[in-house]
RNA sequence: CGGGGUGUAGCGUAGCCCGGUUAUCGCGCCGCGUUUGGGACGCGGAGGUCGCAGGUUCGAAUCCUGCCACCCCGACCA
């Protein structure tokens, strides 16, 4: 494996094709830039996906699904949002093929099956999902209406990167329905800082929350709340968003209530998602030139057991050994998996865990038989050390948490140490070639400077942050007053 | 869609300019044996429409024409 892949970005496909997820290309354009997820990659979403579902369903959220196809009528119904999406859509136009007279080994589409009206499919699900809103909604009593849906979405990208950027990906979107303005702003909060928590604490990847500037907003939003984490080689990746849709879309597609007052009102709405970018994410910003470094909250194997034996009768012994092990471990709700394969020498196999990212491994040989111990490493910083067998399970206990805290430190440090604040566009510009990293700059508020900036530097405005406090400035670029810094970055 | 590049075994490649035995090497794969505290070694073996289609030639991975796909850079983007 070459070495600094963590500040190479060109190589990190290259990393994913060794190890979690591969993405198995066909020869035909039709599935250009999609992903094959494989088991090992899949575990650790279906870890995302549970811990996800687990908090919005505490915050009052039900599970629904709307269809893949989206009628183009409906579909144009949000204008910007239409808009904004047109350009990466797939479009279903016919509905069925048949054997092509001029060679009986090959289909072709039949030009008698053309649909009457194009079907898209969704790179989103707002327009189906509340021209099927109207339908439910007619009084305040029907709100809030607090659905997510788990699903796949196309958006055919004219460049496709493995994990960030691919065309077809799986996600989460939210999609809810108020009475108020004011609580659909609180849900859209709500919502981004449920995101927050858990990439900070389950995926111990560091993120500042902010506002998105009108030109990098949601199409079809007013307002667009996210997350921005930070990956090694200094690039910003977006790791979720939460919109404020307004009455856009109840607007477009005609969604009244009546108040307690007998009033009829437009309702308001949100939308949020988080996708399988943040897989892309997780290995970006914990990996090192080993391999994978995954937080034992998302691992699928937390623990691996290697036996380090000459002959059947001393495994038999190790493996006695490991097998209680292994039973403790799992009473305590530790995921842990005995590798006995006679095919691998242990090497290959600390090689191969590594590489997995498995937090923890305990080695046991025939010196540790003599001397009731297990050797005890860990993948985050690699270091080992020999602990007695009674004190193996709440050893690990401990380091389990340790790890988890530890990574999220790590990265948390990387990337406090990677926001610098500049007072000039010449600083803007060798701050961002050299170091990387977000700047903290002051803007002038103006689409036509984060244009000029772009263009410039390929930096964009990455957000602005919440926690920003109130300074008196002037604009980097244009030299106009600015009261708050923004956080710009070169991003994925 | 503009600019550049590449296509040879599951993966990575040599050969191409200058046409000539049975297409090179490494990893991986299969069998047997020896091994096992950080990616084992020996011996044997399997695996190829040289991207596709035409052409030139006694003869094409190699030269010519057309097509296709992919990669990188731009525009686009969760």
């Amino acid at each position: 494996m070459s070495k600094n892949l963590t500040k190479r970005s060109e190589d990190y496909s290259k990393w994913y094709n060794e190890l979690v997820v591969k993405a198995d290309l066909a020869e035909n354009s039709a599935v250009r830039g999609c992903m094959v997820i494989k088991p090992y990659g899949y575990a650790i979403w279906e870890k995302m996906q549970a811990e996800l579902d687990k908090k919005f369903k505490e915050t009052g959220h039900q599970n629904a699904y709307f269809p893949l196809f989206v009628p183009k009528s409906l579909f144009e119904a949000e204008e910007k949002n239409a808009e904004g999406f047109a350009k990466e859509c797939a479009v279903v136009t016919h509905y069925r093929l048949k054997t092509d007279p001029d060679d009986a080994s090959k289909l072709i589409v039949d030009p008698n099956a053309k649909l009457e009206e194009e079907l898209i499919v969704r790179p989103t699900s707002e327009a189906i999902i509340w021209n099927t809103y109207k339908g439910w909604i007619q009084s305040y009593r029907d709100l809030p209406i607090l659905v997510n849906q788990w699903a796949n979405v196309v958006r055919w990208e004219m460049r496709t990167r493995l994990f960030l950027r691919t065309a077809e990906f799986l996600w989460q979107e939210g999609h809810t329905a108020h009475e108020t303005r004011q609580e659909a702003i609180a849900e859209t909060e709500q919502m981004n800082n449920v995101y927050a928590d858990f990439v900070e604490n389950f995926m111990a990847i560091p993120v500042v929350k902010g506002r998105k500037t009108e030109s990098e907003r949601f199409a079809g939003a007013e307002d667009t709340y996210c997350i921005e984490a930070l990956m090694q080689d200094g690039k910003a990746l977006q790791a979720g968003t939460s919109h404020f849709l307004g009455q856009n879309f109840a607007k477009a597609f005609d969604v009244k209530f009546t108040s307690k007052e007998g009033k009829q009102d437009y309702v308001w709405a949100t939308s949020w998602g988080v996708s399988t970018r943040l897989m892309g994410a997780l290995i970006m910003t914990h990996s090192d030139d080993n391999g994978l470094v995954l937080p034992p909250n998302l691992a699928p194997i937390q623990v691996v057991i290697v036996p380090i034996y000459k002959g059947e009768e001393q495994l038999d012994q190790i493996s006695e050994v490991a097998n209680q092990l292994v039973a403790d471990l799992r009473a305590k709700g530790i995921s842990v998996k005995f590798d006995n394969r006679d095919t691998h020498r242990p090497g290959a196999k600390f090689a191969q865990y590594e590489l997995q990212g498995v937090p923890l491994r305990i080695a046991i040989g025939p010196k540790d038989l003599e001397k009731g111990t297990v050797e005890l490493a860990r993948r985050d910083t690699l270091s080992k050390q020999f602990v007695q067998k009674d004190d193996v399970v709440n050893t690990i206990e401990a380091l389990l948490v340790e790890i988890q805290e530890s990574l999220h430190l790590k990265a948390t440090q990387y990337r406090d140490s990677h926001i610098t604040e500049v007072n000039s566009f010449e600083e803007f510009k060798e701050v961002l070639e050299n170091k990387g990293g977000f700047i903290s700059a002051h803007w002038d508020g103006t689409a036509e400077t984060e244009q000029k900036i772009k263009e410039l530097t390929k930096a964009t405005i990455r957000c602005i942050p919440f926690d920003a406090k109130e300074e008196n400035g002037v604009c980097v670029y244009s030299g106009n007053p600015s009261k708050v810094r923004v956080l710009f970055a070169k991003a994925y």
